[in-house]
DNA sequence: GTTTGACTTCGAGCGCGCTCGAAGTTTTAC
DNA sequence: GTAAAACTTCGAGCGCGCTCGAAGTCAAAC
């Protein structure tokens, strides 16, 4: 296996972006990846620069609690070039907006729990 | 169906908590209820205001995402008195590290796809 | 040229948290 | 008294996001 600047092995794609190589094959037969994975004369997977920069925002994607149904619409749009932009936009800003909208509802509820953690503390001093 | 201020329906109390009677059932098989669920002559469920506050915080714990084992953990050892309070405060704790781990990197994730976004705005304008 | 290990595809399985529906009982309204 | 609505238990099913394992191929090391 020979390491170029150019490409990565999945094993070191996985390395590369803390996902598993599971995830990452799962990721591409979902329709995740923006561009078809290159593939060696082995027909094992390549991956470029890019992949890193795209998987690498599709994890925050994800880590935002982003739905795989979305992501995947998400890169449709994006394979679909530059004319629909407005709709990645909003695609965008909407999950923003649910990701507000749920950090204050966790931000709430952790209130109520740190309360209870002064009560606790109360009574154990 | 009498409607007093001692006890409510499972309907009401479906109401009062914005879970659903399914979800209410199921969370009472799980062993997440604190006591007992009062029963009228019919079998039909009797909640106390008791049983709203418990079931408030649980939705709480829930949505900063405890996951149902470890609500049931809490609930255990409520109810074995108060000898495990310090073990319940740990256990809150605990999960207060955890959700502030996750907040920040939900904030941290939005802030890249906050960038995107303007990216996409100064594309669109 | 043989061994070792990293890769391939494919489909099945799993853990979580509900969610639903069937079949039967009870309560309420008329 | 009767019909409709609300309840009961029970077990099955579902959507999500992986996760795993089997069976086979390929390549680098020796």
């Amino acid at each position: 296996m020979t390491i170029t600047a150019e490409s990565l092995s999945i094993a070191q794609m996985a390395e590369a972006t803390g996902l598993s190589t599971h995830t990452l094959r799962y990721y591409e037969r979902e329709g995740l990846m923006f561009a078809p994975v290159d593939r060696a004369s082995s027909s094992h997977r390549r991956y470029t620069e890019a992949d890193v920069t795209w998987v690498s925002f599709l994890t925050k994607l994800r880590s935002t609690g982003m739905p795989i149904r979305d992501v995947r619409r998400y890169v449709e749009l994006a394979r679909d070039g530059d004319g629909t932009m407005p709709e990645r936009l909003a695609l965008l800003v909407q999950h923003r907006e649910r990701v507000l909208a749920q950090l204050e509802e966790v931000t709430a509820s952790l209130a109520a729990i740190d309360y209870k953690i002064t009560l606790y503390e109360g009574h154990t001093s």
